[in-house]
DNA sequence: AAGATCTTCAACCGCCATGTG
DNA sequence: ACACATGGCGGTTGAAGATCT
């Protein structure tokens, strides 16, 4: 079944030529493109004084507007950073291509779609991972510590979450990459374990607040366990030690769903300090017991994947029975 | 050198959500 | 409320080029 708009002339298919390209550049330069099903019927008409029409349907001349034609593209193969930022929002997002591109100025969905399919699908499956889940594939999780522990420890990863609170209750804080202390192993407390790890961290990076645009959560080497993909928490309370201030980031999962650049809100981020500690004088490392940054989350529709725990601590860690949440996943 | 196989990626398909009359 | 048009998205296809045998 062809695209209604281009049902009912003949429409021409296929790769683009130069010269199609160049009517549609100038056409939407010309006109801009409110209105795709127009720009072939106009375009024709324009070129119709030169005896050319375009013969597109309207969603052929979007597409390739979108995907090709578009003067703020970036060409060129994926730089590593970008192909991290892939991996580490599909851990969250799944398969929404645009919602990813949207991370990445100047690449498109389909870039983006392609790029995953024909590198990083391969070589997340070379290193034992579901490309899907993020998860160890069941072949690969006898022998997954060492793997995992590779991976994350050299992980440089910046896990972006966007968010559009107007006046949000904040204040600002902001680091380079460099200047931060390292990672430090942190701990996840569950209803029914508490389970730690040394080579995880979710140290608060960067926020950028404004009072009326999205802003951005960075979080430096965003572990497994903290990482909302692999969670089904309500909420997440991210905690930072930093001088002398107990940060503390609460991320409601609130609405991974949102579609719209106006909705664009896909959790909810309220930060405040720990004034009580900061006041009191109070050590927070003495108060966490254990020298670590902590990190807790509630988990309040139980779906944690414990699966992926399993798979990604050892085993003198836990003691809890993964069987029946083993499978679970986070759905959106 | 030539055919087979693999990889990449532009373009299409089909579905869904939204807008409009 | 309904039908239709349109935009947007993710999945899939297939042509073209690259690599292998």
């Amino acid at each position: 079944m062809g695209h209604r708009c281009c049902s009912k002339q003949k429409i021409k298919r296929g790769l683009w030529s130069p010269e199609e390209d160049e009517k549609l550049i100038r056409y939407i330069n010309t006109h801009g493109h409110k209105s795709w099903s127009s720009v072939p019927k106009f375009a024709g008409r324009l070129f119709s004084i030169i005896y050319v029409c375009l013969q597109r349907c309207g969603k052929s001349c979007r597409l390739r507007w979108i995907n090709y034609l578009r003067p703020d593209l970036k060409r060129g193969s994926f730089t590593a950073e970008e192909e991290q930022i892939i991996i580490d929002i599909h851990r969250i997002l799944g398969n929404r291509w645009a919602q990813i591109a949207k991370h990445l100025p100047g690449r498109t969905d389909n870039e983006v779609k392609n790029f995953w399919n024909s590198c990083i699908k391969k070589k997340l499956i070379s290193q034992g991972l579901d490309p899907q889940t993020h998860t160890l594939l069941s072949s690969h999780r006898r022998s997954s510590a060492c793997t995992i522990s590779n991976i994350h420890q050299n992980s440089n990863s910046i896990f972006i979450v966007s968010s559009n609170i107007p006046n949000a209750p904040v204040e600002t804080t902001s680091q380079t990459f460099s200047s931060l202390p390292k990672a430090q192993p942190n701990i996840v407390q569950t209803p029914s374990s508490i389970v730690s790890s040394e080579y995880q961290t979710s140290t608060i990076l960067s926020n950028k607040f404004s009072s009326d645009l999205p802003y951005e959560l960075l979080l430096e080497n965003t572990s497994n366990i903290c990482s909302p993909s692999y969670m089904n928490p309500e909420a997440v309370e991210l905690s930072n030690y930093e001088n002398n201030v107990n940060w503390v980031s609460r991320v409601n999962v609130e609405d991974f769903s949102a579609q719209t650049p106006e909705e664009g809100t896909q959790v909810q981020v309220h930060q405040e300090k720990n004034k009580t500690c900061e006041s009191k004088g109070i050590d927070v490392r003495e108060v966490n017991n254990k020298g670590n940054l902590e990190t807790s989350a509630s988990f309040e529709s139980s779906n944690f994947d414990f699966g992926l725990l399993e798979s990604v601590l050892t085993s003198e860690f836990i003691s809890h029975d993964f069987n029946c949440m083993d499978e679970l996943a986070w759905n959106f």
